[in-house]
DNA sequence: ATGAAAGCGCTAACAT
DNA sequence: ATGTTAGCGCTTTCAT
């Protein structure tokens, strides 16, 4: 549990030469440097032509049909020999744009390798974007409270858009996005932009489904196993899950996972006549075996479960654990692929749109 | 099993205007856009002062000392009134220097929950890199063969540093890396740039030890398990297995974990009479599991299983799985602060660091 | 069908 | 102690 990590995308950048040891370099040390770049200007001398018409050419720019096949040809060439790559950095500060995407993910203690589904949503993402010429930038959001971040975000220009995954509830800053011009979306929907495009799953549904399918079996006494209500996700299969026991008239079981004492939460909730676990938070699945274990209990004959999620460990847990299988390489897809439609100019507005999950049956819930 | 992804980083940015639905923004349509930023202009005309002063205070420069503290309050304080925030891309394009640094991962079908460890080693890259004010860029490598990858890449100056992770032995073009002035480190050394700097694991020992393990166990048939010897670091696994075998005077037993037939590989190594398995590719433990069973077999009393990595369903296997517990954050930030430094120009040339990793017994190796 | 030239916003060498 | 100014390399309008 370290300090936060402070943001990078829009980091307010006061180096601070004093302190910061690692300095950039100066324009002057790039007379140590090796070989200087091609540019433009080289491949317009090169070609005889004009660095105007070099640019309408290398991107393939309509003005560019106007010129004659030959100048186009005679400047390809020249491309090719010269070897040339133009520097994005003045392509952007030309044109206003920077070619990258950005992902920011709420700030938690470091990123681990018990969020992996994180890597689909990312893998999910670039996927979409390379093929149109974006680069994949990751950020960590600096811990809560910092007022100025999405501003510095939105004004530094470090991105042409930016995905915003599952942001705290309590972060209130992230309104101030609507103010500034930087397209997002989000990536889990967010009450306090609630005009704003997202993809998100109905979790309200997943919630009630899975409290459903106890009470269908026939438990009456189930619990709703969270690390936190502060992500509109879990509050919303919450929601389901306490619909889904009005309805039946049962009454409500919260378990926190908290940092400990929890195995110990699950025992004597066990030894109240708990039967069955809905585990929003998934990846304490787990624990749930061991402390069932602990109360002597048999999954899935006293206790049933039902995450969440799946999780790379769920086929092998003995018996293999049941669990709801989330979209989120089609929520990281579907969101860049919004974002870019709204970068373009070529998007229908705001986009509000909820992906479909599906129910795995493994063993781990039974008839009571 | 789609096509290759294509590399972001020094993405071919021949953007065709035909074809290529999503246009960036065009100059002329910054009129539609909202408010127009504050500049460097305006602070500087907002309080009366030059635009070069405003950057000295700005970037807190030590030049600025020299200005009279009157002078530095006043332009603080119009920075802070105009909401100022420099454009990135300018300041990139003046000073030659992107604020990026890169991490490649080489092409795989795609980002998967397969590679949570990928998660840590960003971790600790962006960890390093944040507090200096660097973002951190993601890109997959596109399919080996494209020659052009690389020097794209260094070219194209997306980013002050590129940290290459586990490139693919068969991968000869990064060889053109060398003649860059990239800066760059790699994540798993390559042979293919022997003089190149690279933070990773001693996998040779690695595998030694493991083996010697079993061998000191009563172990005589021990099958060496792994996906792919196209990788450095299985390569070297396989290297200190042999070793440790040779010394012992055993045979060794390779075991390919394809697409299909792997259970059955295993299954059939088993009535070999192969009674121990090092899983050089962890991820493949939990179908050695299966197959065991499969084979009536049980771990460990009649086969034991040793993974060169930790996996997080590692502990929640029957039995627990032993294996050894790779320092992948701290790779990440190794090879980040070795690549700032080099940066920064204080670095001390090439490094080349090996990371300890530890055993962890849980109970998947026996005595025979 | 092509070129000239004016920026984009910032930095840093050079003046004063 | 502060200002002037010349770029950085590219895009794009406007002229020819």
């Amino acid at each position: 549990m370290v300090g936060a990590i402070p943001l990078t995308l829009g980091y307010d950048p006061v180096l601070d030469y004093n302190t910061n040891k690692l300095k950039r370099f100066n324009r002057g040390d790039e007379v140590l440097m090796a070989k200087k770049r091609t540019t433009l200007a080289d491949v317009a001398k090169f070609s005889g032509v004009s660095p105007a018409t070099v640019s309408l050419v290398y991107n393939n720019h309509p003005l560019g049909k106007r010129l004659s096949d030959e100048t186009v040809k005679k400047v390809r060439e020249a491309i090719a020999k010269l070897d040339y790559r133009p520097q994005q950095a003045a392509r952007n500060l030309a044109t206003g744009t920077t070619g990258n995407i950005g992902l920011l993910i709420p700030f938690s203690d470091e990123l681990s390798r018990e969020e992996p589904w994180l890597l689909e949503v990312m893998g999910g993402i670039i996927g979409v974007v390379s093929p149109h010429g974006y680069n994949f930038m990751l950020s960590i959001s600096a811990d809560s409270g910092s007022h100025v971040s999405y501003q510095n975000i939105a004004q530094s220009s470090q991105v042409d858009g930016l995905i915003l995954y599952s942001p705290e509830l309590r972060d209130l800053s992230i309104k101030s996005l609507e103010g500034t011009n930087l397209k997002f979306i989000l990536c889990g929907k967010n009450p306090h932009l609630p005009q704003a495009s997202f993809v998100d799953l109905d979790n309200v549904a997943l919630g009630y489904e899975a409290t459903a399918k106890f009470i269908t079996r026939g438990h009456s006494k189930i619990a709703f196993v969270h690390a936190s209500l502060e992500y509109q996700s879990y509050l919303e299969r919450y929601r389901g899950y306490r619909k889904a026991l009005e309805e039946a008239g049962l009454r409500e079981e919260l378990l926190l996972l908290g940092k400990n004492a929890f195995s110990e939460a699950i025992v004597e909730s066990i030894s109240r006549g708990t039967t069955a676990f809905f585990l929003a938070h998934a990846a304490a699945s787990p624990l749930v075996y061991e402390a069932a274990k602990k109360s002597g209990k048999k999954i899935p004959e006293d206790v049933s479960l039902l995450a969440a999620d799946d999780l790379p460990v769920a086929p092998f847990l003995t018996p293999p654990l049941s669990c709801f299988r989330l979209p989120h390489r089609m929520l990281g897809e579907c969101a860049a692929k919004n974002l870019l439609a709204n970068i373009s100019g070529e998007g229908q507005g705001e986009i509000q749109q909820l992906l479909d999950f599906a129910y795995v049956e493994r063993g781990s819930v039974a008839k009571t």
